[in-house]
DNA sequence: AAAAAAT
């Protein structure tokens, strides 16, 4: 096993780059094709996002370009807009000193700008099929000098129905080149397409353990039969309270009508879906990113590809089409080695696509009662605790102390500092704490509906689907 | 019904 960059035979000048952006130890997959690519090998490597492929590739590109040559010398395909915008910023990353000029080019842009930034002399471009032939046509892209070509996540372009595209544009590429594709899986038709394009490849490959990765903490609440999604929602989140969270919704008009919910209960939420144009949606990712917004309610346009460093939660308020959609979903959180929670809402609808979930990630999810004003206001005075806790440790306090001495002529300090919490308590509870009842707990006491226990769920999940005999059956029939 | 990509 590998363990530094420096035995991978990288430069001095990129390894420190490296450790500049917190890069110390390459990954798995970096580890195993960082060494062909450097020696001219033409690979192929199967590793699932996350794995740290974006570097695999990058860096020995960066490496072998040659600074002083004024033209497109790598050309790196992605299946979305996202992608490559994310592939051009990791590779500006490990650029740090721009010796290197690289582009992006996509749809849904202005053609204009992208045209003049591969006039003044992008080496390394980054784009989706459709606008790389686009720009092939008009001449604005020329791969004469082309000594590099990646294919990013070619699977996904092939699912998309990209192959044509993507032949085409490997044929107009010097066959003179080094060539890498990079691929979730290995279906016959990815097999084809590395048989037609690369010279002699090494495959390297990365294994995936779990079809989930278990630092997302995963759990569900039950949805009690008669209740909207949204009313189940509110103290959801409310006891939660995710610092970040995306939550996803299976359709755009879902998206607004939940935004809206969510900002009228004064929450800082905004939509993200296909009725946004490409801008807006660059401008919603970014304050998002800058922490501007709290929560996210996006459609599946969400599920894959986007990263936001630091997302806390992801909530599935309607479950998604398919259990692989359900992977993605929850992967936008859990990243680069941190925590993540992904909480499911459950309708009683949804028992069947919530046992093929647990069936695909092997595992139980944790199911939860809905949190009850008393959960929640013990939640919140926990928290306000906390930050009791962090102001005696700070030294802005002092500041403060007169005030407490010339009260405590007349009072007792404990007295005090009791009425001190009262005041922040007040400017800072949640909303949900200044409605007049509980419509949880009432809910709960008025339709009669047993309020669910928790359940740690073992091996069967027989409390799903209490009395219902056919459920078993059912199990046995699905697939 | 939604998503992806060239307009």
């Amino acid at each position: 096993m590998t363990l530094s960059f420096q035995s991978l035979g990288l430069s001095e000048t990129r390894i420190q780059q490296l450790e500049q952006v917190g890069f110390t130890a390459p990954t798995e997959i970096q580890a195993q094709a960082i060494p062909h690519l450097l020696a001219g090998r033409d690979v192929v490597g199967q590793a699932q996002t996350g794995t740290g492929k974006t570097a695999a590739f990058a860096l020995p590109i960066l490496e072998q370009i040659d600074p002083t040559v004024q033209a497109v010398q790598a050309l790196i395909l992605t299946p979305t807009r996202e992608l490559a915008m994310q592939v051009c910023q990791a590779i500006r990353e490990f650029n740090e000193d721009r010796r290197i000029k690289t582009v992006t080019i996509y749809g849904g842009q202005s053609i204009e700008q992208q045209i003049s930034g591969l006039r003044r002399g992008a080496q390394i471009v980054v784009g989706t099929p459709g606008r790389v032939i686009d720009l092939l046509s008009r001449g604005a892209l020329k791969l004469d000098k082309l000594t590099w070509m990646v294919l990013d996540e070619a699977d996904e372009m092939l699912n998309m129905g990209f192959i044509q595209d993507v032949e085409k544009i490997l044929n107009q590429a010097p066959a003179d080149r080094q060539t890498a594709f990079f691929s979730a899986t290995m279906e016959p038709s990815i097999r084809k397409l590395v048989a037609k394009f690369l010279r002699s490849p090494i495959t390297v490959t990365v294994e995936q353990t779990k079809a989930a990765p278990n630092r997302i903490n995963q759990v569900a609440y039950s949805v009690p039969r008669g209740w909207t999604k949204s009313r189940a929602l509110l103290p959801i989140l409310e006891l939660e309270d995710p610092e970040s969270a995306l939550i996803f919704v299976r359709t755009r008009r879902a998206a607004a009508e939940l935004t809206s919910l969510l900002q009228e209960a004064g929450h800082s939420a905004d939509e993200y879906h296909g009725d946004l144009s490409q801008s807006q949606r660059e401008r919603l990712l970014l304050r998002f990113r800058q922490q501007q917004i709290r929560w996210v309610v996006a459609t599946d346009i969400a599920a894959r590809g986007i990263h936001v460093d630091d997302l806390t939660h992801v909530i599935n308020y309607d479950l998604p089409d398919s259990v692989e959609n359900y992977v993605h979903r929850i992967g936008r959180t859990g990243r680069a080695g941190k925590e993540g929670t992904a909480i499911s809402l459950i309708h009683s609808m949804d028992r069947r696509k919530l046992r093929d979930i647990e069936h695909h990630v092997r595992q139980r999810l944790e199911f939860k009662s809905i949190p009850t004003r008393a959960e929640i206001e013990g939640r919140y005075l926990e928290k306000l605790q906390g930050q009791v806790r962090e102001a005696l440790s700070g030294e802005r306090m002092a500041s403060f102390l007169p005030i407490v001495s010339q009260l405590s002529e007349e009072y007792e300090p404990h007295t005090i500092a009791a009425a001190a919490l009262q005041m922040i308590y007040d400017k800072t509870r949640p909303a949900w704490l200044t409605m007049g009842s509980d419509p949880v707990e009432e809910e709960y006491t008025r339709s009669g509906v047993p309020k669910p226990k928790p359940v740690k769920r073992g091996g069967r999940a027989p409390s799903a689907n209490p009395g219902n005999k056919r459920s078993s059956a059912r199990a046995t029939s699905s697939k």
